[in-house]
RNA sequence: GCCCCGUUAGCUCAGCCCGGCAGAGCACCGGACUUUUAAUCCGGGUGUCCUGGGUUCGAAUCCCAGACGGGGCACCA
């Protein structure tokens, strides 16, 4: 694989072989530090401060990354870099003896332990005298360039790590990502709520709007389905007599991926018993507020070009109103959806003719309501075809208790009175099987009997809420991408992952030793690559590689 | 699914319009240098120009098809 950077990775190896020849462990098991690159700079200001400069501290142990590297013969500067920052490091000859001749064999991106005393270079800067070194790993590929970093938002992608080497920020964004996770555990925690880990397998995915994702379980010979949401289980435990239960934690949905979409994503889903939507409406706006507060300092944050504040109270507003307000419908008359689709084909929008109301109502909001609420705000009561999980509202039975928070244009939140009526229940999971049928979509919900028996047990009243964690960060972290938020974001095959793959695939076909023409194994190849691989590539590439394969010793 | 942009050395990028020996900085390799800080100085270019096909005496450059990435639209919570 590694045909790539070959001179680079040949004149490490060249050097690790090089320390092992001369007795010494590239790899060593341990190396115990006594001070982080941070500690001993602050034990030098300190000491220095009461004995006066120059002042030299007995010998301190620290370790790190080597990140830059200056040498001019006898003496050598190098970077250390751990993770609480940077401590400049002096090799001498004089001080090291023999042991100077290592830095030959040191590269960037090398892990190296050095004890010795701390002082102050004629240049000021605080720095230590290596009376010892010791390598800790030999990197066999370079690190990012240190001047230019890495940009290539691919790469960035790909080999996320490299990014955090090399960008400040990427990691700082994985650091807020868990203050945020960690501040609404602290949030949830604090009332009551109980953390609980529901199952991710499962025989049904429902819950929310979504395609699943298909696997299967060997031993139980039967197909299982990634979930969706965590909804219906938090539920059970709610039926169960935990009155506060929540559960942060990944859910899966079979869709494209673009800036707000990665197919698998964090939530957060919290029930509560005895609360209702409005409960949780404040509950909301108090949790984010309070985490930006903990987590940036501020509840006033910058979106864009603009700022946003999440100090309560947040805006509400009637779906109702919000669609009349920006587009004149009124959902109440323009309520089938010959009359809706009608309506909003005259704003201009593209109308599929025969997509359900709810589906209309959705996009009519996605285009022309959702983007425009950058400040926070709740948008209230939604109609009940788009939410089989609400419970209705008492004096208007096609809307139910409903709500969802918006900032900066994204969905921030979506919450309910939750349904518990289970006869109720049945017939709105029947409606909704009936929508898919009639309109051939994968993603309207599903019947989940298993459920419904629950149900029948009874659930006291609830209120529901989901959040998505994700945009969360997003939100907080002003990052116009999802993916700039996710750890390991998915992506598609590269070049190589790819050829890699045919490659494989020629290897076993040629493997039994007979002598196959190249058309011959051509053929074969095309019958044995799976289509996901086949299909990426044309017919002349594959013939191409097939004889490169053929031609090779 | 559609449109636009990008893909050249390990990294960051120029070269492409108007076809003529593949370039720069950093990194790397060799040499000098015992307080440097993007160290400096001398010497060295290390390459599947994303892939495949076409036009041409000649293609990184022009044409066609495709992959991947980015942005937008469509679709979608």
């Amino acid at each position: 694989m590694p045909q790539r950077s070959e001179d680079l990775f040949q004149s490490r190896l060249a050097k690790l072989h090089h320390l092992r020849a001369q007795g010494l462990d590239p790899y060593p098991p341990r190396f115990s530090r006594t001070h982080t690159a941070q500690q001993a700079i602050a034990l030098f200001q300190q000491e220095e401060a009461q004995h006066g400069a120059p002042w030299r501290t007995p010998p301190v142990r620290v370790a790190g990354r080597i990140s830059a590297l200056r040498a001019m013969g006898r003496a050598t500067f190098l970077d250390l870099r751990d993770g609480s920052g940077r401590l400049q490091v002096l090799l001498r000859q004089d001080a090291l003896g023999n042991a100077y001749a290592l830095t030959k064999d040191l590269d960037l991106g090398d892990f190296l332990g050095a004890v010795g005393p701390l002082f102050r270079t004629r240049t000021g800067e605080i720095t230590l005298e290596a009376q010892e070194i010791a390598i800790l790993c030999k990197a066999l590929r370079p690190p990012p360039a240190k001047w230019h970093g890495l940009r290539d938002v691919e790469l960035r992608y790909r080999q996320r790590y490299l990014d955090w080497m090399a960008n400040e920020p990427s990691r700082q964004l994985l650091v807020l990502r868990h203050k945020v996770v960690q501040a609404i555990r602290r949030f949830l925690d604090q009332r009551g709520f109980v953390e609980v880990e529901t199952p991710i397998l499962l025989p049904v995915a429902a819950g929310a709007f979504a395609r699943p994702f298909v696997t299967h379980h060997h031993a139980l010979d039967r197909r299982l389905y990634l979930r969706i949401a965590t909804e219906l289980h938090l539920k059970r435990c709610i039926i169960g007599g935990l009155e506060k239960v929540y559960e942060i934690g990944r859910v899966f949905r079979n869709e494209g991926i673009d800036n707000r979409h990665n197919p698998e994503f964090t939530t957060l889903e919290s029930y509560e018993a005895y609360a209702d939507y409005n409960t949780v409406m404040r509950m909301v706006e108090e949790m984010v507020s309070t985490v930006a507060q903990e987590v940036l300092g501020t509840t006033c944050i910058p979106w864009k070009d603009g700022k946003i504040d999440l100090a309560p109270p947040w805006q509400r507003l009637s779906l109702r109103d919000a669609v009349r307000e920006r587009t004149g419908i009124d959902l109440e008359t323009a309520s089938d959806p010959q009359t809706l689709g009608e309506q909003m084909r005259r704003l201009g929008l593209a109308v599929d003719p025969r997509a359900s109301w709810g589906k209309l109502v959705d996009k009519l909001l996605g285009e022309k309501v959702e983007p425009f609420l950058l400040q926070p705000t709740f948008l209230i009561d939604y109609p009940v075809e788009m939410s089989p999980l609400a419970k209705r509202k008492p004096d208007n039975p096609r809307y139910v208790e409903r709500f969802e928070a918006f900032a900066g244009g994204m969905e921030i939140a979506n919450a309910f009175t939750e349904l518990n009526d289970p006869i109720d229940q049945r017939q709105r999971f029947l409606e909704q099987e009936e929508l898919r049928r009639r309109y051939g979509d994968e993603e309207f919900d599903r019947l989940d009997e298993d459920f419904l028996l629950a149900m029948e047990y009874g659930m006291p009243p609830t209120g529901g809420l989901g959040v998505g964690i994700d945009r969360l960060v997003m939100l907080f972290s002003n990052s116009p991408s999802i993916r700039e938020v996710i750890p390991f974001p998915h992506l598609s095959w590269s070049q190589e992952e790819l050829l890699t793959e045919v490659d494989k695939h020629l290897q076993r076909l040629a493997g039994n030793g007979q002598p196959m023409t190249a058309a011959d194994l051509y053929q074969a190849l095309v019958a044995s690559l799976p289509e996901e691989v086949r299909s990426r590539l044309t017919e002349p590439e594959l013939r191409k590689r097939v004889e490169d394969f053929l031609r090779r010793p």
